[in-house]
Formats: C-alpha cells, structure tokens, sequence
DNA sequence: GCCAACGTTGGC
DNA sequence: GCCAACGTTGGC
C-alpha cells in the first residue's frame, strides 16, 4: 500500500465537497509528471488531501483510491476546461483514479507546520516553488503526518 | 533539439 | 494582486 499526496484548490473542490460526495474522480490533472503518479496508484492506497491556494495551505483530510487507471473523461468533453483536442477514446492521454472519502482532519496540518516537521527530501510540497499536483509520500512520512493528528 | 515566449501554479 | 518557478508550445 503505498501514500500520496493530491492538491486541489478548495474553491475548486474541497474536502467537504468530499465529505459530501462521499467519492469523486480526481479529474483536470495536465501534468505528466503528476499522471504518471496518478497511473502507478492502486486499490486501496491512501492519499492527503491538500488545500492549495488558501490561508493557510494545508493537508486537511484522508481518502482512498477506490478505482485506479481510469480515463479522465473532461479530456474528452469540448465543454470542459480541461478538453484536450490531441486525446481520443482509442489514445487518451490522461488517466486519474478515483477517490473515497475516509477523514477530515479535526484540524488542518497547515504547510508551516509541515515545514517544521519535515525537510524537503522528506515531503516534497515543502520544497519551495514545487508545482507538482500529485506526489507520492513515503510511508514512514504518511505515518508521521498522521502523528501530527494526535 | 534548442530556446524564447507564453501560460499556469501557488505561496505570500 | 504580485511574481518566481516551472511546464508547454512552436518557430527555427
């Protein structure tokens, strides 16, 4: 079972809309680096949920990928921002996974606490001007955020 | 294949 | 709203 962590601007989609949906696909990802993470993600592997573009940003939850290796279908909606005219059903280019919800957090673990405790090796959101959407987390790091918790 | 121009991300 | 970092595009 392997970590992650997955950015979204709440405005965008936040963790109660989360908790609310109860399971979402984590679609508009149009980073390679970021869809490679996302394809090598499987059933049952756990992911924070971080809040970018906020005050402060921060992990706020847990979820679960409940389905791996999905075709993100905005790719192919000509309405959707994330419509990408060079995919096709038969070629698609971006795959995403979805989501369950598990927890949100009692309180946020904003990224001044998370700079504190750990260093950018460690956890990359922490590395300054990082941009990357989809990360993987070590499990002895995932441990210790959820630590954090208590 | 290089690289300048451009667009986006995301913390502040 | 600013702007640094960084990814993508497209002309050459």
């Amino acid at each position: 079972m392997n970590y992650w962590l997955m950015k979204s601007e709440p405005s965008v989609y936040s963790i109660a809309d989360l908790a609310r949906d109860k399971h979402t696909i984590w679609d508009g990802v149009r980073n390679y680096q970021a869809r490679n993470f996302l394809r090598s993600m499987a059933v049952g592997d756990q992911a924070f949920f971080y809040h970018s573009n906020t005050k402060p940003p921060a992990i706020v939850g847990l979820m679960q990928i409940s389905e791996a290796n999905l075709d993100d279908p905005t790719q192919f909606d000509p309405k959707s921002k994330y419509y990408d005219a060079k995919s096709t059903p038969d070629h698609p280019r971006w795959q995403t996974v979805k989501v369950k919800f598990v927890q949100e957090f009692p309180t946020p673990i904003s990224l001044d606490v998370l700079r504190q405790s750990f260093t950018p090796e460690q956890l990359w959101v922490v590395r300054p001007g990082n941009r990357l959407s989809v990360m993987p987390v070590a499990e002895a790091v995932a441990r210790q955020i959820l630590n954090l918790l208590s």
